[in-house]
DNA sequence: AGTTGGTTATCGTAAAAACAGATAGCGCTC
DNA sequence: GAGCGCTATCTGTTTTTACGATAACCAACT
């Protein structure tokens, strides 16, 4: 049977070209990407990827598909707006809760296209905690939550997630360091410098303390902030180098004001997550803001 | 969740104007019409119909997502067609079964249009009784089967069946009969008749003699010929009178060639069936004669 | 040649969704 | 107010979807 679920998934396998990271971006498992896209092939009587070693290739079939899933998606998230807009009801209101970094760096910009799509909709922002925003999404506070790090403790039966994106950390030092010049540096370096942290509480803090606990650092804190941005002036006023999210140096490191390093041997990346509650179906400005979002991050395609 | 399946039976509801008819017609039961068109609802957060005491009405938001429920499934289709026109394959084909006056009289109009949109399929058609049609399609030897009236004791697990339109049987007669300046007769005037039957192994005829039999009348029959046409052409002649599908005697109707007449008191209607192996999914061929028949029939829609 | 790391395919089982059938409720008409 | 035609809701069954483990495959590197 075709159905709307296993064409959206199709478009994601397109896009990631595996099934192995469409099923990893969507939080499914590889055998049901597989099953689908067979399924998918069998109903259209055509071989849609061919299978390489080493990921998949589209086939002719593959491609004239992607372009009419494309078209239909696009259609259908027309109709929901369309849908949506004529209701002249009460103006609509959104609720969305985001860690520190996210509230500052990224959900903003997110939020113009939207307004542009729904001028009447009134978006409530809250910054929170990592453990406060799965509170409130749980107790229905807010409609969509934003995060970093996987939900491992986190009430795993009734919180829907999906990875918005990568974030990369990376060690943060002003231009006037010794470490300006250079693009990495070991584990052990660290552990001599005065670093700005952000507070106790923080799991982003605890994340990254674990991360390099095993390779036997432990950091001295100079500052304990509350924010990316409060830890990012702290650096930019040099007192002392942190570990931030990419998102939230793009600028200074652009203009050369902050000077972004690796660490050896340690891997400095978690997803990005937006969750919700799934026991309850999303409401229509739930679904235009995902809608919104999944134009630049399309793996959200697949939940609409 | 929205899904392409509830969508489609959103279009046939709306184009039924009734949950009830739409039911029907899809061989569905009325509650699973209403619980899909709630989801729907609660899924777009619209209502799509305002309900009436007979019936219901479409509001402002269904009319609008019938627009785009149209447009989707049309790309959807064309999709389907560009994927399977691009297999530069054997050329494929087709192989449908029907029982004699469906096989004369209305499935050569419908193959018209499929011979436009899929040139290179060549289409199989043979003429065979209900029950041989029934047997072929479950065997496998043939992709679509197309017979008049219930399924009743023929292999309901395995056999997929829709409602392709509703057959009318009326009484006709040569112009120079008595009746011919009647619409209706009652069932005992037709028992001096001479009467131009099928031939007894034919389901049609069978039926004709069940609903005829409740009102204790008994045909006397002049003839049996094999098919509706043979039957026709003899009562043309002026053999006798007989009871014929509304589908073989049009022409024959508006020149005044046989003239109609109904039988007070006998319901002579029985439903027209597309029947296939369920246990099978479709095949690309199977669905592109599906999609073209649902232009004139708009249930077929619903098995894309 | 054997091993490792990456991929997709397939299996059995558990959870979720679709469905049928029975029943209730609602607004007409007679 | 009884009957008819319609939609809504409930319960149990069937079908679909998803997971997790495993197999099979290929390439690259010992």
């Amino acid at each position: 049977m075709l159905t709307l679920h296993k064409l959206k998934l199709f478009r994601i396998v397109y896009e990631h070209g595996s099934f192995n990271r469409a099923a990893q971006s969507l939080y499914l498992a590889q055998s049901v990407v597989s099953q689908h896209i067979h399924d998918l092939e069998a109903a259209l009587g055509a071989r849609l990827f061919e299978r390489t070693s080493r990921g998949i290739r589209p086939t002719a079939a593959g491609e004239v598909l992607y372009g009419y899933v494309g078209k239909v998606q696009a259609l259908l998230g027309e109709a929901e707006l369309a849908i949506g807009q004529l209701d002249t009801q009460a103006a609509p209101q959104l609720d969305v809760a985001a860690t520190p970094g996210v509230s500052v760096y990224l959900l903003p910009s997110w939020l113009i296209p939207l307004r542009q799509a729904r001028p009447n909709l009134t978006v409530n922002m809250q910054t929170m905690l990592t453990h406060e925003v799965v509170r409130d999404v749980l107790n229905g506070r807010v409609h969509l939550g934003f995060l970093e790090g996987d939900t491992d403790g986190l009430a795993q039966e009734a919180l829907g997630r999906v990875r918005v994106r990568e974030v990369c950390y990376r060690v943060v030092v002003p231009p006037t360091h010794p470490w300006a010049g250079r693009t990495s540096i070991s584990p052990s370096e660290l552990k001599g410098q005065a670093f700005i942290h952000r507070q106790p509480t923080s799991r982003a803090r605890r994340w990254l303390e674990g991360a390099l606990g095993q390779h036997g650092v432990t950091l001295r804190a100079t500052a304990e902030l509350d924010s990316p941005g409060a830890v990012k002036y702290a650096v930019l006023n040099g007192m002392g180098v942190s570990v931030l999210p990419d998102y939230a140096i793009e600028r200074e490191a652009e203009r050369g004001e902050l000077r972004c390093l690796a660490i050896d041997g340690v891997s400095m990346t978690r997803p990005l997550l937006m969750v919700w509650d799934k026991r309850q179906p999303f409401t229509l400005v739930q679904r235009a803001f995902i809608g919104v979002l999944a134009e630049q991050v399309p793996e959200l395609a697949l939940l609409l």
